[in-house]
DNA sequence: TCTCTATATTCGCATATCCATATATAAGTA
DNA sequence: TACTTATATATGGATATGCGAATATAGAGA
């Protein structure tokens, strides 16, 4: 369950998806969340979550009207990696979405806007 | 000239590719020390070793009739990943290449067989 | 049940990526 | 100079991937 690392580099490989992986390492995260920080359409988002979970990159857990998206913590070499990202502070993409995260709270409440 | 994350990730999300990095992290080699070691067309070797240097994630030097690959020690990320890999023993395709590292040397003095 | 909200999926298209084959280049050697 | 070996590149086609727009589904609450 846990080999093909080819096929998490390709999954990493993508902007959208590396910016869904790295803000879910902060914590764990409902689509409309992820939606407002990273200000990607929401089918966007959606279709690279679906992806990402049919990997077993990430869990999802329903909590009341929401879906909790969460990195898999079983997946040691994704942690791994996830880990030593949060050192590098030279790539300006990662830095903008870095610079949003705190939003989330927000967009949990206001869905729509 | 170290950034783009997602770059350096969708150049590893390539099995050759990755191959040829988890190749390198041993040591240097040559275009046909590489291609001998991966049973792969010299021109598909090339092609990406190409898209590598051009990326600064390895290096090049002449040495008499060969070129020289080895992976660049400046790019750290690189390293890191590439260092966590080593202990990573569940991929299939991985450990057949490793198990072909030692017929580098052959395939030196061997270039065409 | 009907509705609303959150999330998922389908479709058609554009672009990117990979490959095999063939050919080109560059440097060493005769 | 011509020849050989090592490496690089160009071409064309097959496949994969990402996207926007539209639509579908699932669950909560009235």
């Amino acid at each position: 369950m846990s080999s093909g690392t080819e096929e998490l580099f390709k999954l990493m490989g993508d902007e959208t998806r590396l910016h869904i992986l790295d803000l879910l390492y902060q914590g764990p995260a409902c689509v409309c969340q992820i939606t407002g920080v990273l200000e990607e359409p929401q089918a966007k988002i959606s279709r690279h979550l679906a992806k990402l979970r049919d990997a077993d990159l990430v869990e999802t857990v329903r909590k009341d009207q929401f879906i909790e998206y969460s990195i898999n913590k079983d997946n040691v070499i994704l942690i791994q990696i996830l880990t030593l990202l949060q050192d590098k502070h030279d790539d300006p993409a990662l830095e903008k979405e870095r610079s949003r995260q705190h939003l989330k709270e927000h967009y949990l409440t206001h869905c729509n806007s």
